[in-house]
DNA sequence: TCAAAAGTGTTATCCTTACACCCATGT
DNA sequence: ACATGGGTGTAAGGATAACACTTTTGA
C-alpha cells in the first residue's frame, strides 16, 4: 500500500467548524439561537488560539450572539456530503455541540431565537396534526412508489411507518434525525436539492443553510433522549419554578403532551426538587408551590440505574 | 472585534486524525485490536480521497490490521490537551469511532488483540479486586490529602468516592471515562507526566501513545452504556450462540457478573432471539439450546421506550 | 359562580429482584 | 454419583398507566 509512506509526513490540512446549537424555552415554546435570518447555527472556524474545542464554541458563540453558554456538550463530527454550499477545495469538517441556556434577550446583534418547530412543523405533536402532515404522507408515498423493486419499495414503506408512526406503530419523538435523513433522501427538503434530487413538492418548515439544519435535527434528538435519562432540563429553567412549568418544559421539547399526575411521580420519584416554601401566583388558578432544582444530588449518586441484571455478591 | 475578519477569509487548517477502538469478544475476555505493540489504536489522518469521515476510518483500519470493519459508530472529537508527543504547530484533532465485530485472527501486520483490562485492570470487577485496587485507594487518598483547602478536599473525597464505589456507594460500570480521568488528574497514571504532573507512584494497567487510552476509555464506557438498552452486543456473536455465551460476552463487557435467570427474562422479553433447533455440547454439562438474533425487530419497531409519562390521546 | 390550575387517592398491571429447585449430560 | 451447566416456578416489592375526584384561587 503506497498510502503507507503518506502517514507520517502528510498531514492534509482540513478546515475545522464548530457549530451550537443553542437551546432555551419560554412557556411553551422551544427556541434555537441563529444568525443570519434564522438561516444558520452561531459558527466559527476552531483557531490556534483556541484553547480547545469547547472554548473555541464559547468565544464564537459569545461574539456571534453575546450570549455566554452554560451547559454545553458535544453532539457529532460531520463531514461527509457536500457541506458547503460553494464546495471549494478544502475539505471542512464541522464539531457540532448542544447548549443549554436560560433565555435571555439578544440585544445588538444580528441572533435571533426561533420556535425549532419552524425547522420541523411534524416534529410537534402538540398541535392537532394539520398541513405539515397531509403533504408529508403525501411526499413520501410518492417516494415509496417511484423506488425500482418491490423490495426496495417494501423497505422504504417500512422505514417511512416507523419513522412517522403510521399503520398503527407508535410515534417516537427521538427519531428527528431518522424522519430528517428520510425527507432529505425522499428530496422534500430544499436542501435535497443541492445533493441533485428531483426537486419534489416542497414541504412545509424553513430550510437552513449548508448542513445546519441536519445538526440542529441532531441536537433535538440528542435533547429529546437526554431529558429521559438526565436531568438536563434544569438547566433551561429559571431558579424556580412550578411544577406546570417544569412540565410544559419538557412538552415543549418533546413536542408531546404529557400525563399530569404521573409526570409528577416521575420528578418526585426521582428526588431533583425540593419546595422553596414560596408559592406562584403568575397563573390563573389555584397558587402553586415553587421548587427549585436539588444540584446536590448529581454529586451525591451517579445516576445511573445499572439496568443489567446483576448478582448480589458483586 | 476584529476576529471578525478572520471569519470569512482564514480557514485555520488542523490535521484530523482518525482513531478506532475495535472491540471482540472470545469467550469471557473482551479484546481491543492495537497497533505498535499495543501502544495505539488503529488511526490514521484524514485525507482528500475519503468520501467520508466513516470511509476514511475503515480504509485505514483495514489497512493497518487486514480486518474488514462492520458496526461502526462514532464516540468523540479531541483536540484539547496535548495531543502529541511532540507537539508539533499544526493542531490535531482525533476523531474517534467505535467499531464492533466477531474476532477473528489477525495476520501478517503489526496489529494484535489484547484484552482490554490490560489497559484498565480496576475496571474488571469480576476478579476479586487484588493489587489493582489497593494501589489505587492508596494513591487517590494522598491525592486527596495533597489539596489545598477543606472545601477542595472534600470535593475530591466525593469524587473519588462516587468514581469508585466507596463508603457504601454502589460500583457503576458505566463511568469508566471519569475514573480514568481522576487517576489522570490524581498524576496516577504515567499519561500525566506529559502534563506535569508530579511522577507519583505508578499504578498497574499499561499505558498508552498520545492520549489513546483516554479513547478507548470513552468506548469502553460508550459500549458499557449502550448495551443496556440498544442490541449492539449482537454484533459480538457468532451468528448462533447459547445463552450462556450471550451472558458471558456481556459480563466481559460490563465486567461484572450477571445474575442468570433474570439475564434470561432480560434477553427475551425483549424478544430479540429467537432459537435454531439446534443444540450446543461443547461445554460440559447439559446441552444448551443455540440461539440466533432476529435482527428483523430492528426494523419491526423503533426500540427505544417512551420513559415519559404520555397522556393517552396523543 | 365558574374556569383554570393545583393537588390527592386508588387501582390493575407490569417489571424487577431474589429465592429455591429440578433436568440433562459427560466423566 | 456427581460436577457442570441448562432450565423452570414463584412470590414480594416497586414502578407505570390510567382512572376519578377535591381544593384553591382570580375574574
Amino acid at each position: 500500500m503506497n498510502e503507507q509512506v503518506l502517514t507520517e509526513a502528510h498531514q492534509h490540512p482540513v478546515a475545522a467548524d464548530l457549530v451550537a446549537v443553542l437551546v432555551a424555552v419560554t412557556g411553551v415554546e422551544p427556541l434555537v439561537l441563529t444568525t443570519q435570518e434564522g438561516g444558520l447555527l452561531p459558527s466559527g472556524p476552531f483557531q490556534l488560539d483556541h484553547r480547545s474545542l469547547q472554548a473555541g464554541l464559547r468565544a464564537w458563540v459569545e461574539q456571534q450572539t453575546r450570549h455566554p453558554l452554560g451547559y454545553v456538550e458535544q453532539l457529532y463530527t460531520f463531514a461527509d456530503r457536500d457541506r458547503t454550499e460553494q464546495g471549494g477545495e478544502q475539505r471542512i469538517i464541522s464539531i457540532s455541540y448542544l447548549a443549554l441556556t436560560r433565555q435571555t434577550p439578544v440585544s445588538g446583534t444580528a441572533a435571533a431565537w426561533h420556535n425549532w418547530y419552524r425547522y420541523f412543523p411534524w416534529e410537534d405533536r402538540r398541535v392537532s396534526s394539520s398541513a405539515s402532515d397531509e403533504s408529508i404522507t403525501t411526499g413520501l408515498r410518492q417516494w415509496i412508489r417511484g423506488s425500482g423493486n418491490t423490495r426496495q419499495r417494501q423497505a422504504r414503506a417500512q422505514r417511512t411507518q416507523v419513522c412517522f408512526g403510521l399503520e398503527g406503530r407508535p410515534w417516537n419523538e427521538d427519531l428527528v434525525l431518522q424522519r430528517y435523513e428520510l425527507l432529505y433522501e425522499a428530496g422534500l427538503v430544499p436542501e435535497a436539492r443541492r445533493h441533485g434530487a428531483t426537486p419534489a413538492a416542497p414541504l412545509p418548515g424553513a430550510p437552513m443553510r449548508d448542513d445546519h439544519r441536519r445538526i440542529l435535527a441532531t441536537g433535538i434528538a440528542r435533547l429529546r433522549a437526554k431529558i429521559k435519562y438526565r436531568p438536563v432540563v434544569f438547566e433551561l429553567m429559571p431558579p424556580s419554578f412550578t411544577l406546570l412549568q417544569l412540565q410544559q418544559t419538557v412538552e415543549a421539547l418533546a413536542g408531546r403532551f404529557l400525563h399530569k399526575q404521573n409526570f409528577r411521580r416521575f420528578i418526585e420519584q426521582q428526588a431533583l426538587v425540593e419546595e422553596t416554601g414560596a408559592l406562584s401566583n403568575e397563573a390563573a388558578g389555584r397558587p402553586a408551590k415553587l421548587f427549585r432544582f436539588r444540584g446536590d444530588v448529581l454529586l451525591e449518586r451517579a445516576l445511573s440505574g445499572s439496568k443489567l441484571p446483576l448478582v448480589r455478591g458483586a
